[in-house]
DNA sequence: CAATTTGATGCCTGATTGTTATCATTCGCC
DNA sequence: GGCGAATGATAACAATCAGGCATCAAATTG
C-alpha cells in the first residue's frame, strides 16, 4: 500500500460511490473529471480491490466498495468529530482539571464555585483531592494539581492568588464548658485553656493566624494535642480534651458534643484563596479561573477584603 | 482548513506525540526532521490550534494536543481496520447472500449446505426466502437473490446450475387409504384416484414431473384441488381430499394422518439444483457456490445422477 | 565559553495532483 | 442501422506540495 488510503481519495471516492457517476461527483467536488478517475483507479490498486465495477455506461459499488464505502463514512465523521473536540479543548470546552481543596473550603464557596463550574462546562471533568495548604503549593509546583483552594495568605512567586472567602474566628468549646454561656467569647478568656490544634507540621498556615490573634491578646496558646483535619480537632474537642479556634464557615459542620461561639472582641479573618500557576495555561484551567474569578460571589468577597467591613461579611458568613 | 488533516500528517504527529522528539520521530518515521517541523506547523495552522508547547529543548502535549492524538489513533486503527475489511469483502471472507429455496430444498441438502457454509465463512450473513422455483429464476435476475435451489431440471441462459439432489417420487396418501397396506405402491394403482398438487401457476417445475410419470404409467392425473405449498398439500391429504406425489425427502417431515410409500415401479427423480447468475461475480456469492459444489455430499450426488443408480440412492434416500 | 543537541527556516528538487484535449464505447433517438 | 450525446479512460502538460539539504538560533552541558 503506498498511499494507504489518502483522505482525499477517500472523499473523491464517497463522492463517486454516492453519486455513481464520475462526472457528477467531479462536480459536486469542483475537480475535472480524469482527477476522479485516476483517484479511483490509485485507490484500487492500493487496496488491490475493485470497488466500483463500471462498464463504460453505468457505475455501482462491488461489495468491497459499499464495506469501504461505510467505512469512508465513518472515518469522514470520526475526523470531523475530532477536529470539532480539538478545537473545544483548546478553548478548554472539554478537559480535566484536578482541584486541590482544604477543610475551610469545602466547607465554604468551593461547592457552590464548583457546581457553577461543571453547569457552564458539562465536559470538563474535575478531580477534587484534599490537601492541607503546603501540600498543595507543592503539588501545584509539581503539575499534579491545576487549582489549589487554600489558607492564605499566599504570596509566592509563580502562582497567583484570588480571595474567595474571608472568615472570622470562631471559638470551638465542649457543650460542657462553662464558656458556652456566653453568646460570644471574649478572646483572653481562652488565655489558660488547653488547645486542640492541627498538626504544625501540615497545618502551619492556619497555625499562624491562631498563634497571632492569640498573642495580640496577651497569651500564648498551651495546645496540649495535635489532630490531623477538622474532623479530628472537632473530636478531640467533644471528648473534652480541650477548645479551639477555626473558621465560621464551620457551622455549615454540625458536631454532636461541640459548640461554637463567635469571638466578642476579635475582627481578625482567615482569607481562603484559589491559586495556580502563572504558566501552564492548560485552556480548562483557564476556564476555570475564569468562573472563579467571575463569580458574583467573588466580586462581593474581592470588594469587602480590602474594606473589611465587619458588618457585611457577617451577613454573608452567618 | 486546508488540507482538512491529511493522514500522513496525523501519522506524523502521532509519532512525535509518542516520540515528543521531532528527531526522533523522523528517524521512526525514515524522513528528515524539517519535513516533521512543517508537517505539525501545518497541522496547528490548519486546526488554528497549538498542539505541542515545545520550548526548543522540551517537547510536550497541549491539552488539545492530547484530545487530537486519541483521536488520530483511533482514526488510524479504523482506518487499518478498514482496510482488512474491504479486502476480507473482495475476498467474500465477510459479506452477505441471499438464498431462495424450495420446500423440497429445506428438506433436503440445504440445511446441511449452510451449516457448512456459516462454519467456513462465519462472518458472511445469509438471508433466507422461501420461494417456489419460478419465482426464484425471476428474483435472480433481478438481483434480489444471489443464489436458488430450485426444482430442476434448468437450463436457462445466463444461469449456473448444479444438482444437490435427486429425489425418487413417493406416493402420500391419507392414513386411512387401502393402498396404505402395500409397503410399495405401483404407480398405475393411482389411475383413478383424485390428486391434490401445488398450484399450476407456481408449481410448474414439480407438476410437470408429476404429469409426466403418469402419463408414463398410462392415466392423466385427475388434481382435484390445489395448495399453496407442501404444507397445504400434506393438510388436504391428511383431510383426505386426495393423493399425492412428492419427493422423498419429505420422509424428513412427519404428518399426523398421512402415509408415505415409495413407489415400486417407478425411477424417475427429481432433480433440487443450485442455481446462480453467470455474471455479477459478487465475491460471497462465488464462496457460496464453491462451497455448494466442493461439497463432498455433492460430489456424490453429481456422480450417481447421469449413472443413474438406482440401488445407491434408495440406500442414501432411506 | 565551546560543543552539542534541538527545533525552525530557506531553497531546491522530485512527486503528486489538477487541467485540458482527446479517445473509445455505449445508449438513445430518429 | 446510423448518428449524436454521454460516459469513463488516457495522455501530456502545469501547478502545487512534500521531502531533502544546508543552515540558523536557542538552550543545555561540560
Amino acid at each position: 500500500m503506498h498511499r494507504t488510503c489518502d483522505l482525499r481519495y477517500m472523499r473523491y471516492f464517497m463522492a463517486v460511490a454516492e453519486e455513481l457517476n464520475f462526472r457528477r461527483a467531479a462536480e459536486r467536488l469542483r475537480v475535472a473529471q480524469p482527477a476522479i478517475s485516476r483517484a479511483i483507479r490509485e485507490l484500487e490498486s492500493d487496496l488491490e480491490t475493485r470497488l466500483l465495477e463500471r462498464s463504460n455506461r453505468r457505475v455501482e459499488l462491488t461489495d468491497a466498495g459499499q464495506v469501504f464505502l461505510n467505512g469512508c463514512r465513518r472515518v469522514a465523521s470520526d475526523i470531523e468529530a475530532l477536529i470539532e473536540d480539538t478545537v473545544r479543548a483548546r478553548d478548554g470546552e472539554i478537559g480535566h482539571v484536578r482541584i486541590g481543596y482544604t477543610d475551610f473550603a469545602i466547607n465554604g464557596a468551593l461547592p457552590a464555585v464548583l457546581q457553577d463550574f461543571r453547569a457552564r462546562f458539562p465536559e470538563v471533568s474535575i478531580e477534587l483531592v484534599n490537601m492541607v495548604t503546603a501540600i498543595q503549593l507543592d503539588a501545584l509546583r509539581r503539575g499534579e494539581i491545576e487549582v489549589g483552594f487554600v489558607t492564605g495568605p499566599i504570596a509566592e512567586p509563580g502562582l497567583e492568588h484570588l480571595v474567595v472567602q474571608n472568615e472570622r474566628l470562631v471559638v470551638v468549646l465542649p457543650e460542657t464548658h462553662p464558656l458556652t454561656r456566653l453568646p460570644a467569647v471574649p478572646l483572653a478568656k481562652l488565655a489558660g485553656e488547653p488547645f486542640i490544634a492541627g498538626q504544625a507540621a501540615h497545618w502551619q498556615h492556619f497555625l499562624s493566624h491562631m498563634v497571632r490573634i492569640c498573642h495580640g491578646a496577651g497569651f500564648e496558646p498551651r495546645i496540649v494535642q495535635e489532630a490531623y483535619n477538622s474532623e479530628g480537632i472537632f473530636g478531640l474537642v467533644a471528648a473534652n480534651m480541650g477548645v479551639s479556634l477555626h473558621v465560621e464557615g464551620t457551622h455549615n459542620h454540625i458536631r454532636r458534643g461541640v459548640a461554637i461561639r463567635p469571638l466578642s472582641d476579635c475582627d481578625h479573618r482567615v482569607p481562603t484563596e484559589a491559586i495556580w500557576r502563572s504558566d501552564k495555561p492548560s485552556p480548562a484551567r483557564e476556564r476555570f479561573v475564569e468562573t472563579v474569578t467571575g463569580w458574583p460571589a467573588m466580586q462581593e468577597v474581592r470588594n469587602t477584603h480590602p474594606a473589611a467591613d465587619p458588618e457585611r461579611t457577617s451577613d454573608s458568613g452567618h
